[in-house]
RNA sequence: ACCGGGGUGGCGGAAUCGGUAGACGCUGGGGACUUAAAAUCCCUUGUCCGUAAGGACGUGCGGGUUCAAUUCCCGCCCUCGGUACCA
């Protein structure tokens, strides 16, 4: 046989790119028409300027969707695009003063051309960049449409506020110890306004919503039904104790989901962070709360509602009246107290409710038990406090001896008929504030005028670009940098045309992922943010795929956003996604040193390769090796590039695809990535083999085949129609590519086996033909590139990218035998060739007859045969002893 | 701390509805081919006992249900993601 030149993959990725390009393969149209559609997306990348191997497995795993689509015969839709704005960008402006206008599109474009080299399916016609004021405006359409709607709205909130940087930070930018990321100490929490979404409004729908949502994780869904939080309960209010009438607040509305316990009130508990606090304070406390105060702006939230946390309190020095009894309960700052959630304000009830036994103990407040666990034996009343379980009410007047539900439904009912409490449903959710105080993000149209007040621009208007970056000095300190820029602010209201000045904060980049789906049907549509004849033909996206990170906020938004665009007209369905997957991370081993921090991992790699215990370069210090997330920090990334230069597309597509399946963790093994290249070359040659066997065959023989071909051709075509079968199912219903992978392993390994590969093989040219298109088709979603050599040299039309997927041949599948496991009481004891079709009885006899299954049975009776058609028999015997 | 995941050989993982634990790949060991190397091919590789035949144990830990549990239930441990201004 002569010697087949080695495989060249990017000789051979480059034409088949170039063929694919040059056939208009992946370009979607406006309109599907009758054909079935598919929108396959996956979350666009932040363009930093290099691909990482996220981003490898996130668009692999995306292309395998695609791909496999079109070879079920859907028209696809398969787009990419940028998520441009944000504080990375910024601070690298901040950093090189370079204008993150210039830098940008550079990255795009070196991002780009490294996905390319991926070879993955996108339609590249409907690219959009969320920097460029063409798509922007659209986040400022929303703005004024929301706006028109009272959707969007002020308020005051609590941010990050670092007075060495005089500026709001992050989350991100402040670690736990509360400085900030240029070292400066004592950040503080700072109320200041902010433009929110009225997604709250939304809660109720987004809840319902996800029932619909049946190709979801569970565990998304999860999170997303505890995010929105939906709570029934009560409102209870609480007048202001002694006459005041100058006071500036008469009342407090506390929420609770457990009435029945409102005769153990000992306090109405604010949060520190409540501004209504101010309302309860006398004189004489004042110094004490201030001082309260300010020691929990300096707390972490979570810090401070750490269930182990201590429970602190400050009293206000007001009293308020309970509903009920009408004895006088003091007004407290409680540490664990949430300003946002509910009403904002609880009342205390130490006898059942842990944190508020915590409280009462700290600040010496009464205990008192209203609720009696359920009698057992002797009956008895008291309990180990706080007790926050089922039972009757006691110290509670005429409640006495009610069951809980039942007190809590005639205490509501006498709250409202005495006009001081009724039912209320509170939620989790929030509204979403969106105000950033950063220059690269997109402007909100909004002008504040001494006049008119708060006016938004005109749709005409739009868009507000950004002013240019030379005309600015970006520090990171001082504010919001449109601020600077005179020429930006100072404005003509555009009621009446006197002086007026700009909003200066930026919208949160959530906004443009909240509605990005949606552009690429009508990247360059001009009169909304898309175009709704292209909405009703392509929504909903059919499969989305991105990191689990986003599986609660942006999630959200994007299915608040797909909501309001229905009621704006632009599209027709209320979810914007039917199928969601989560890919898990991509880890490698990463190395540190006690002395010198993190070291490179790649030239450790190396080392740990021939059993040399990783050591420092610098220090020699044993090095902790740790497996991690990759990331430029920690030194252990792997390049994407250096990977397809050395391997090939196909081989990296197919090592991130097979080393786990798509919702877990992947740890990076360079030992793996030979294993997949091993397969590839494998793979290679079997095809290779095939194009000198169907060129050398004469095509005029018509002889009868050998019974030595003829059963060769039957092997092969069980084992591929078995095969078939497999991967379309992992493929199409569990999305497990890891194991279609390994089927197709086992397919190569057993026409090895059949010796496909060799010049002595005696399959017919038929069934050659027949296993190589059918391994391209199975090949084309995972390795389309040698999947397009395969269908070549089997003689396929035109390319497997154009190709549907085959059918499985029945017939081809067809055993006449099967293994059946014996059991003798769950042990397995026995495996037995029987026929394919064998019955309970048979099979019991056939066990009977086996020496190691007559061992195990001795000679105890047969209590029960547990038989399984086609897998397994059980015999239940007696145990011994 | 709270919410949601995850934990299976030396390693990544497989086991689809409670039915043969360890598919496939890597690593290690042995062999073939070769002057040699690379590449390739073949055998082998959970632990323990045993010369072997064979047996016992084994899916983070402790209990439970069942003829049968990686899978279901209860209680823990460790770990990852999110916690509202990273995206």
């Amino acid at each position: 046989m002569a010697q087949n030149p080695p495989y060249s993959p990017a000789q051979s990725e480059t034409h088949w790119q170039a063929a694919w390009a040059a056939a208009g393969c992946f370009a979607a149209p406006d309109d599907p028409g009758t054909q079935a559609k598919s929108y396959v997306l996956e979350m666009f990348p932040y363009p930093s300027g290099d691909l990482h191997m996220g981003h490898v497995r996130n668009y692999c795993i995306g292309d395998v969707f695609a791909r496999f689509a079109r070879l079920q015969g859907a028209c696809v839709l398969h787009p990419m695009g940028w998520d441009a704005l944000g504080l990375p960008a910024e601070n690298q402006a901040i950093l090189e003063q370079v204008a993150p206008q210039q830098r940008t599109p550079k990255n795009i474009a070196r991002m780009k051309q490294q996905l390319m080299r991926l070879g993955l399916a996108y339609d590249w016609k409907r690219e959009i960049a969320t920097y460029r004021p063409e798509y922007y405006r659209w986040n400022q359409w929303f703005f004024l449409q929301l706006y028109a709607r009272d959707l969007v709205y002020r308020r005051q909130s609590q941010v990050n506020f670092c007075s060495g940087c005089d500026t709001v930070l992050a989350n991100e930018q402040v670690n736990e110890a509360r400085v900030c990321w240029r070292g400066h100490p004592d950040v503080v929490k700072r109320s200041i306004g902010e433009w929110a979404f009225r997604i709250t409004a939304y809660a109720e729908a987004l809840l319902a919503g996800l029932d619909d949502l049946t190709q979801w994780p569970e565990r998304i869904l999860a999170q997303q039904r505890h995010w929105l939080g939906k709570s029934v309960g009560a409102g209870l209010r609480f007048a202001r104790a002694g006459n005041d009438a100058a006071a500036p607040a008469q009342e407090l509305e506390v929420f609770t989901t457990r009435l029945e316990t409102a005769m153990g009130a000992c306090a109405v508990l604010l949060a520190p962070d409540d501004p209504r606090h101010t309302d309860w304070v006398t004189p004489a406390q004042s110094a004490a709360v201030a001082s309260f105060v300010a020691r929990m702006q300096r707390t972490e939230r979570s810090a401070r509602l750490a269930e182990t946390a201590a429970k602190e309190g400050v009293f206000t020095g007001s009293s308020v009246l309970h509903p009920f009894t009408g004895a006088p309960l003091p007004v407290v700052l409680a540490n664990y107290v949430l300003a946002d959630y509910g009403s904002g304000a609880v009342m205390c009830v130490p006898a059942h409710d842990a944190r508020d036994h915590g409280l009462a103990q700290a600040m010496g407040l009464p205990v008192r038990q209203v609720v009696a666990p359920p009698a057992e034996g002797d009956a008895q009343d008291d309990a180990t406090l706080p007790y926050s379980g089922p039972g009757h009410l006691m110290n509670s007047g005429v409640y006495d001896g009610q069951r809980c539900e039942e007190a809590r439904a005639s205490m509501l009912q006498a709250a409202q008929a005495g006009g001081f409490g009724g039912p209320q449903t509170t939620w989790h959710l929030r509204d979403w504030g969106f105000s950033r105080q950063r220059y690269w993000g997109t402007p909100i149209p909004i002008v504040y005028c001494d006049a008119c007040g708060t006016v938004p621009l005109p749709l005409e208007a739009l868009p507000l670009e950004l002013p240019d970056f030379a005309d600015l000095k970006l520090t990171g300190t001082g504010g919001a940098p449109l601020r600077q820029i005179k020429a930006f602010t100072d404005v003509p209201c555009p009621t009446c045309g006197a002086a007026a000045t700009r909003e200066v904060d930026t919208m949160d980049t959530f906004v443009d992922s909240a509605w990005y789906f949606a552009r690429y049907l009508s990247p360059q549509h001009r009169e909304a943010p898309v175009d709704p004849a292209a909405a009703a033909a392509w929504l909903p996206v059919d499969v989305y795929v991105g990191g689990p990170e986003h599986a609660v906020m942006h999630l959200l938004y994007f299915r608040f956003f797909t909501r309001v665009m229905r009621q704006l007209g632009l599209c027709q369905t209320d979810e914007p996604v039917r199928t969601l997957i989560t890919q898990g991370m991509v880890n490698a081993p990463s190395y540190r040193c006690p002395n010198h921090g993190y070291v490179a991992a790649a030239p450790l790699r190396a080392a740990a390769a021939a059993k040399t215990p990783p050591s420092c370069p610098r220090c020699a210090q044993p090095l902790q090796v740790l497996v991690e997330k990759m990331s430029k920090s920690k030194l252990n990334g792997v390049d994407p590039l250096a990977l397809i230069d050395r391997y090939g597309a196909d081989t990296t597509r197919l090592y991130t695809l097979f080393a786990a399946p798509p919702e877990k963790d992947l740890e990076w093994d360079p030992n793996g990535v030979e294993g997949i290249s091993r397969f590839v070359n494998r793979l290679w040659r079997l095809i290779a083999a095939q194009e000198e066997a169907l060129n050398a065959a004469p095509s005029t023989a018509r002889e009868a085949p050998s019974p030595a071909a003829r059963e060769a051709d039957l092997r092969a075509r069980h084992l591929l129609h078995s095969t078939l079968q497999r991967v379309g199912d992992e493929l199409l219903r569990r999305h497990h590519f890891n194991t279609a992978i390994a089927a197709l392993m086992e397919l190569v390994n057993g026409l090895y086996a059949l010796q496909m590969h060799a010049s002595n093989c005696v399959m017919g040219t038929k069934v050659r033909r027949e296993v190589l298109q059918v391994c391209a088709a199975m090949l084309a979603p995972l390795a389309p590139h040698i999947a397009e050599s395969c269908w070549a040299v089997g003689g396929g039309e035109k390319l497997v990218a154009q190709a549907r997927w085959p059918a499985v041949d029945a017939q081809a599948l067809q055993a006449q035998t099967l293994t059946l496991a014996v059991q003798v009481n769950g042990k397995l004891r026995a495996q037995l060739q029987v026929p394919a079709d064998v019955d309970a009885a048979t099979a019991g006899r056939l066990a009977r007859a086996d020496a190691g299954v007559q061992r195990h049975v001795g000679e105890r009776p047969i209590l029960k045969e547990i038989f399984i058609p086609g897998r397994l028999l059980n015999l239940v015997v007696a145990r011994e002893g």
